[in-house]
DNA sequence: ACCGTACATGTCAGAACTTACATGCCAATC
DNA sequence: GATTGGCATGTAAGTTCTGACATGTACGGT
């Protein structure tokens, strides 16, 4: 039921049409949770109809604007406060990770370092992004998120410079 | 396709039953994929239809024991090396993290507290795991992924932290 | 002998998700 | 005025995954 949620998250802080949220999981949800506009879209019609959403307005190229209702924040809050969290993830390149011990030397460093592009990249874009944060009028209430993925990509890094190191 | 590739690897690692397979998801693989025991015993069938493991054992209690076969090790390193990775994720935890700025300072400081429990949780037994390691007669090869365990745990303690004392 | 628990494997219906197909709108460029 | 590309929504078939049901085995305690 996450992508539910997820759907009603992004609604609650504005409203937006299923082709919005599709970039939006794309760009900033992309390390959290995946959705393709296949699945928003029927997603959608499931959340207006159970009346956790609304209909707020038809723009250029038929497209439909949604908002979250009351009921809808209600939900919302209900679980992000009281349902039980499901720990468990789902990660290719954690399982990758996981598993690069049984390669050889050789290609144990070649995966470091095509993860290692990868850590660069996204760190390079969270920077950014919170150089236009720190530059914005409003203070940004998503500024401690983009700091985690700051942190957290910053001691990916690390290990892997190590391990490419270690890794004679 | 990543159940399949996980399987090969842990398999990779021992030759193991559906049942320790499973278990394995539980504990040392639960942060990176997650599979039940409903879909390893179908899949395992698979891949020993393929060729890439083999039945190599049935042992008490109707337990199959299997192995990688020189098939599944080739089409293992094939997918480490190779195959272009998948880096979306799903993680419930980490959409939660994303969405709690829509709380209010007491339920956010609520939702961070209980991640700050688990995380404390999941950090000491990377740290007990790490003092068994570090007393093991051999060297243990993962010792590097339970290192980079403990220190992202460790960011995101800090980071709750921070969040929990500032969050007035 | 009986009971509870952990071991051990399997199936199946339904939900979630992916990939491909399908359609149409609007603006810019050639 | 034709073409291209990004905007925008939708459907459908096939795969993966979950949760429930189902069955049987060995061991330890009482």
């Amino acid at each position: 039921m996450s992508l539910r949620h997820a759907l009603l998250g992004l609604l609650a802080r504005r409203p937006s049409s299923g082709y919005e949220l599709t970039q939006m999981f794309d760009r900033s949800l992309s390390t959290s949770w995946h959705a393709g506009h296949s699945q928003i879209y029927p997603e959608l019609g499931k959340l207006e109809a159970a009346g956790l959403i609304r209909l707020v307005g038809e723009g250029a190229r038929r497209s439909k604007t949604y908002d979250i209702t009351d009921a809808g924040r209600v939900e919302l809050r209900r679980w992000l406060v009281e349902a039980e969290p499901d720990r468990s993830q789902r990660s290719e390149s954690g399982l990758r990770l996981f598993l690069t011990p049984l390669l050889d030397a050789a290609d144990r460093k070649q995966t470091f370092e095509r993860d290692l592009a990868h850590v660069e990249h996204e760190l390079a874009a969270l920077k950014a992004l919170r150089a236009v944060q720190a530059d914005a009028a409003e203070p940004e209430v998503f500024a401690p998120q983009v700091e985690l993925g700051i942190r957290i990509n910053t001691v990916l890094g690390e290990w892997l410079r190590e391990q490419i190191s270690t890794a004679s």
